[in-house]
DNA sequence: TTTAGCACTCTCAAGCGTAGAGTGCTAACA
DNA sequence: TGTTAGCACTCTACGCTTGAGAGTGCTAAA
């Protein structure tokens, strides 16, 4: 569908529908619309206009006799071109900066005040991952024995992540074995990024061409176990139960598929990682995150850096019938704060 | 109410009663017993068994005309003086045992993973707390510097726990300095559980006692900011949507409620955490476990441990209509399986 | 002590009719 | 040509009634 020009009042009584529909979750008729256009136009043009709407796809109707609601078209037109995202409230950014301003400095913390915040200010679901660590570069491992057959490895990447793994080796290690080891991952190491090791990690080949010798097994072990951290990726959720207020989700068969959806975590997290295009805030709607429980659902999400590098994604769950404007603008800035207080851990 | 002392035939009745509800959550008909008692009553007669229990306060009816369901009083004699904990079956056992042989040994994983298990196998929620701290012993620290202005904080405790903490002091130190702030704090503090520590961190009075000196700014903050632990216990929850197959949780209004608890992880943290009076498992029936939301719902709960010390809590939620015996049976092989795992980890 | 019989109660689903909301269309109007 | 009033039509939502079915409590007999 080619997407078609909208005139003054089309695009006025297309806005006009869309803020009504998302206080009411009903229909709306071409009387409300009159009255709230300032008794300009009389319900018989407005209906005339709805009927055009509705020839584009932009609205649609329960049945014969009933008002109109937008179609995801029709709210894909609105967020693309006719949406105006408001700045924040000063109380709201006040309230947001307070919240990461009382919480630690710890990273998965963070994150998970960030689900938090997201959710009681949208009054919708927050979501947050926390950090793909792919991309994530190697500044220093240290190693702390265990005991003979364990050591810690405590791995700190440039984006200020300190994780801790304790592997397990099959032979015991002198502390200068530790120390020379030490040496050798940090000096080999150090600058890749985690991606990168891992790859390396897996393989024989790569490992010796990599350290210019066959490696011992404690090394070979040590390197393996430490950087298969792939399925790390933590999801936060918050205000999943401000669904139940949502008049489309009063049956339960209508909330039930969302929260099967919500209850597996890698699905959620696939949602929400951003795609290749990437712009600041993406917005999904509807059908078109295709994800089963999702379809009346829509997905306000944005990634937040720390120094540049790609560090995590962050984002609303609504009803397709969601405030977009003031999603949009929560999500923008609340990426923008949680970058700056991350920063302050580097 | 004193315990009304049952003859066999009321026994009987009202665990045929139980079983039956539990099967179908409608009122169970005097005809329905009858059928399965294998004929040798009427309906007549178990109607006036029926009519007994309901007056010792173990059953109840809908309406005048309906059949009778159990009450909460009704399932409380049942589990402590009828129910028998069957064994379960190796496969299930099997199961269990499998899911954590092919997990990590990490802590958080591994409990995390609990919950997990817990839900599949028994078809309701499950639980899983992360240690409580407080009594948990510290073996040994490490210091790690990152940069002259942060410090890394590696604590490994008795349990197998390793957590790190990134803390920030205010003056540069040196690698000396370091090494000698790590001997001291070892030296002092090792062998004491994190409770006690993080007491005496939060008083200047009582790090001089320990330390028998004033402490320089450095170690003040070190101790304080790392042992303030406090908040840490983290609720894994799984299979909360196994809530909507379950026909008395049909309607929104009922759901509600339980899922807005749900969210509260502190709430459900003090719902699972462990009385004084301690047994081995523990069951919640309905409004015993005084929560809003879970008026419908049982727990049963249990503790885990390693090496004696009170490490977790773990338990299941479901339908006060709920295979107590089977459940029971669950959460307590478990427990027992996720506390030899977890002392691999040691 | 147990049981058959019976009157009584309550629920549930189906069918029916009405009020109300909202539309589409047509014809008149500016 | 764009706008509007009027009107017939459609569909929903709600309340009312009705009848079938399930299950009980009570009584009197076995």
């Amino acid at each position: 569908m080619t997407t078609a020009v909208l005139n003054h009042r089309k695009r006025e009584v297309l806005e006009a529908i869309i803020n009504c529909y998302n206080r009411t979750a009903k229909p709306v008729s071409s009387r409300t619309i009159a009255r709230q256009y300032g008794m300009k136009l009389s319900p018989a043009t407005i209906r005339n206009t709805m009927a055009q709407l509705g020839e584009f796809g932009y609205l649609s109707q329960p049945h014969t006799s009933a008002g109109r609601i937008p179609t995801e078209l029709g709210y894909r037109v609105y967020v693309d071109n006719m949406m105006i995202t408001q700045r924040l409230s000063d109380e709201e950014r006040r309230f947001i900066r307070q919240r990461y301003a009382s919480s630690k400095l710890d990273f998965e913390e963070t994150i998970e005040q960030t689900s938090k915040i997201l959710s009681q200010i949208s009054h919708y679901i927050g979501v947050a991952l926390s950090p793909q660590l792919h991309e994530d570069i190697l500044r220093r491992l240290e190693l702390i024995p265990l005991d003979t057959q364990k050591i810690i490895v405590v791995l700190i990447t440039n984006s200020g992540l300190v994780k801790n793994q304790v592997v397990s080796i099959h032979e015991s290690l002198s502390n200068a074995d530790i120390y020379r080891i030490s040496r050798m991952l940090n000096e080999k190491l150090a600058g890749l990024s985690l991606g990168e090791i891992q790859q390396i990690s897996q393989s024989r080949i790569k490992l010796k061409a990599i350290f210019d010798q066959d490696l011992s097994d404690p090394v070979a072990i040590l390197t393996r176990n430490t950087f298969s951290l792939d399925r790390e990726i933590h999801v936060y959720l918050d205000g999943t139960s401000n669904f139940f207020g949502q008049p489309e989700f009063l049956e339960v068969e209508q909330i039930e598929p969302l929260f099967r959806f919500l209850e597996q975590k890698d699905r959620v997290a696939d949602l929400l990682s951003p795609k290749k295009e990437n712009p600041e805030i993406q917005v999904l709607i509807g059908s078109e995150n295709r994800c089963e429980g999702m379809e009346m659902c829509s997905v306000v999400r944005s990634t937040f850096r720390v120094r540049g590098d790609l560090l995590g994604t962050i984002g609303v769950i609504g009803p397709t019938r969601m405030e977009y404007s003031r999603v949009v603008s929560i999500v923008r800035f609340t990426a923008q704060v949680i970058g700056k207080h991350l920063r302050k851990a580097l």
